[in-house]
DNA sequence: ACGCTCCACTTAATCGATTAACAAAAATTA
DNA sequence: TAATTTTTGTTAATCGATTAAGTGGAGCGT
């Protein structure tokens, strides 16, 4: 059990004071005028002997990590963990660590969660927050620490965040329903007020306003421990109301457990009932009828918010500039919602038919 | 901006040395006799100012970071991001938090990454190796830090490992085909000398030696930038290979490329073709036909890993001690792979079958 | 009254880096 | 030659905790 090597062992074995060493290993070689010899020497040894700096003594005296604390809901959903995979890659470029955790969802988890990441003094935040941790949130920007939302934010707070047009993409989904002949069309999503998930209904609810109709919701309850409920659910919802022609549903795994639940009922897709998707799933297009969906542009959310934090992290006065970006989302259509039968089928001008 | 308070600061306010407020943080009152009064003076304090003891501080100190780092493969595939949850889910009631990376199975950024985690002082490791890092993780060993492997294990080292029955996995899988009426069964797997993949073969060579069956395997290339050529592939094996009646598919994503394939040369799922993957997908089972897969016990990985960790962690000697537990997996049957043709199937008293 | 034991804390070194302030020697200038 | 500047480092404080060793006073026995 060898014992790690320290900048002092370094000193004493070139006769050279830590201070040096330091000098020469920030690159501060030249500004503090340190002769090409003792440069020469210092990394020789260096390299030698394989030292490595301890970034814990490093943090303590510079107050800097080069760690970012990324909070996600569940870095087991395909969403979240597509996106996390993402920004450590891209952060890593950038000699940045990710540090990940899952919130649950649970405000109490995550204010633990934040706790433990602020002890360790991390640089930066990105989170896609539950509701109920405003007041921890305001503490970070209080101190000057970067703080990126990401998937939803939170409404009483002036962060920076980077979202996706889910007014849109509920708009678009149930246009494109329609023009596939289907009116009866239905919203399954959550009881949550999140902004993400009221967006998506604000969309479906305006889309099927707009063409005078009235709307259809189900809005399951929120906790986790309702996930493996979904499914009988959603069967008793598409019970009660059997002039449903259409769903959409809010999120992955309500779709995911819908489909289950539809087919459970015997139903055929698209000619019994068509179904949307929000977030798309990679593995969509294996199920048969392949899933139609709204997706999120994956890369695109990630590169943004790296991005973003890498400029608060880069400049004090830039971080104080809060800005949202609102990525545009794209409806992949697949065989799941169109046509309802060749005949009823109503060709628009619309772009989303296009290619159609 | 408040600064952050120490525990100086609180010294200072309550006419205390740091010390005494050390002790008092840290449970050690008893044994160092402080009074019944400054107990409550300072624990009130605390809580009143909402003091947090600076872990970075603390880890320069104490050696120990209560961290412990994890490296998979890839965080956002299913089966890592799934065990990486379990895992991140425990060890956070045992009050430690984990820090993933992924290290793409590329062995340098893996070495980088340890590097990293080693200048955080990480209190141990869990990890999936690619190959090539043997010396870095033994000089992790020859320092005393627990090392756990999961998934696979490098043959070279003596480490504690928690692994499941690949052979095993294989072997029943063909056995399950050749019940059901196939016998021309292809196995496609990667290039790759990893444990996991590598017991696999064995498993499938096996029982197809077994029934006197010559194998038919395809080793695909191990890079990920393949990974979306992965399909083509398979359709040309496919092509090339007309007698094959069924498929085992070494792994997750190797199975989604190859059922993209057969889809799209038009075969049909199991009277055409039989198939069945390697490591269970949520999905599988809403595919259609649904597939039947192999299933790895997730929960009980990721508990098992943790368990180890912790025991290795807790006590020195113990740490010394490896040892390498393997899990049993579990064949999920759904209908894509039986039967070829009712008339053909054959029932033997293999366990596989009691309940069929 | 003297020594001795407890009690209830405090002092100060330490972990391994960073960095402002200082300093000895060499080079330059007047 | 004496004064000044430049070069090339060094010293020591600091970040915020932990912990071995120390200390002043109360209590007690004889």
């Amino acid at each position: 059990m060898k014992k790690k090597i320290s900048i002092h062992d370094i000193a004493k074995e070139l006769n050279l004071s830590a201070a040096t060493i330091s000098f020469v290993l920030n690159g501060k070689a030249d500004e503090k005028k340190i002769s090409e010899d003792v440069r020469r020497k210092v990394s020789d040894y260096i390299k030698k002997v394989g030292y490595q700096p301890n970034m814990v003594a490093k943090s303590l005296r510079t107050g800097k990590s080069n760690i970012i604390g990324m909070l996600v809901e569940d870095i087991s959903d395909p969403f979240f963990s597509g996106i996390s995979r993402g920004i450590e890659s891209i952060a890593y470029h950038h000699k940045y660590k990710i540090f990940f955790a899952s919130t649950e969802n649970d405000t109490e988890k995550t204010k633990t969660l934040i706790k433990a990441f602020r002890e360790r003094q991390v640089d930066g935040y990105i989170m896609a927050p539950p509701s109920g941790v405003e007041n921890e949130i305001m503490a970070l920007m209080e101190d000057n620490v970067p703080v990126i939302f990401f998937d939803r934010y939170l409404p009483a707070l002036n962060t920076s965040s980077v979202i996706i047009d889910n007014y849109s993409g509920s708009y678009q989904a149930v246009k494109h329903l329609q023009e596939n002949g289907y009116s009866n069309i239905a919203f399954i999503t959550l009881n949550s007020e999140q902004t993400q998930m009221h967006a998506r209904l604000q969309g479906y609810n305006k889309a099927m306003e707009d063409s005078l109709c009235g709307p259809i919701v189900a809005k399951l309850p929120y906790e986790l421990s309702h996930r493996e409920a979904a499914e009988k659910l959603v069967q008793e919802f598409i019970k009660q109301h059997h002039g449903i022609d259409a769903i959409i549903f809010a999120t992955n795994y309500l779709a995911i457990n819908g489909l289950k639940a539809i087919r459970d009922l015997g139903l055929a897709i698209p000619e019994n009932i068509a179904v949307i998707g929000f977030d798309d799933n990679t593995h969509f297009n294996l199920f048969s009828p392949s899933i139609t969906a709204v997706a999120q542009p994956i890369e695109e959310i990630a590169q943004e918010v790296v991005q973003q934090l890498l400029h608060a992290l880069s400049d004090e006065k830039e971080s104080k500039k809060r800005r949202t970006v609102t990525l545009p989302v794209k409806l992949i259509v697949r065989n799941s919602s169109f046509p309802k039968t060749q005949k009823e089928v109503v060709h628009t001008e619309s772009p989303v038919m296009k290619n159609g």
